[in-house]
DNA sequence: CTTGCCTCTGACGTCAACGTCAGGTTCTAG
DNA sequence: CTAGAACCTGACGTTGACGTCAGAGGCAAG
């Protein structure tokens, strides 16, 4: 699988892949012109890698948090990290959704005005 | 209350909160000699600006939308605007979730390897 | 008056995760 | 064999929300 093919199958530019490996998130085989190939597996580890970007991660947090994740492997250190983030994570949950619920709100007192404007789509208020 | 001030009871720099007023998130009053004096109501505007920013939404997002939220005032941009908003928040929730289920289940599995893999996660799922 | 802190307006610096371009090599289809 | 797609390595550009510095003015206290 070369670097065009896991761009397609993962949905992230052929930039960012080179870019992850530059950070240390991915590595590569290459063939003996200097070409990258990969494996299979490494599609998912670009799919977790964008999860973990998509939570709000650096690359530095990442590249200690990936062994951690993918082989079962930590240190006392990553461990920490770990709880951190997740707590970090759990934290951010719950500010978007006091954010959300705000949104909720403003839908409610602007998109039905007390009396009966419902051009307005009706939608699920308060999940 | 002068800027000083407001960004002591905010926990907003004083460069944030003047970048806030070059973006048209805040106004402010001005003495004679050009200094920007605030009355109280703008604390729980500055809050909830940096709340919209926690949230992932641009500037020009939320100078779009702070006039539906405060005043209650809406065009069906805006309104459409909250509309997706609100939805894009909902998806970065559920996406957040995941990832956070996804380090509970590490923890789990490398956080105690002794006594088989017992879930730790039985956290509320943030509505 | 002057000391010292606060404020003002530019304007350049920063940082991360890439985008994009240049110039050159390699693989593949016909 | 040859065109053209895909790949390579630098290296500079981009964007947003500020940080930071320079130089100048404002304000209450002693």
């Amino acid at each position: 699988m070369r670097i065009g093919d896991l761009a397609a199958r993962t949905g992230v530019s052929v930039r960012a892949l080179r870019y992850y490996e530059e950070q240390g998130l991915l590595k590569a085989n290459r063939s003996g012109s200097g070409q990258r190939h990969y494996p299979e597996s490494v599609v998912d580890r670009v799919d977790l890698i964008q999860m973990l970007y998509a939570a709000g991660l650096s690359s530095r947090t990442i590249a200690e948090l990936l062994p951690c994740v993918e082989a079962k492997v930590s240190t006392p250190e990553s461990r920490a990290r770990l709880f951190a983030e997740r707590d970090r994570i759990d934290a951010q949950i719950a500010g978007l959704t006091r954010t959300r619920d705000r949104l909720d709100a403003v839908i409610a007192s602007t998109g039905s005005p007390a009396s009966g404007c419902t051009y307005i789509a009706d939608r699920d208020v308060a999940t």
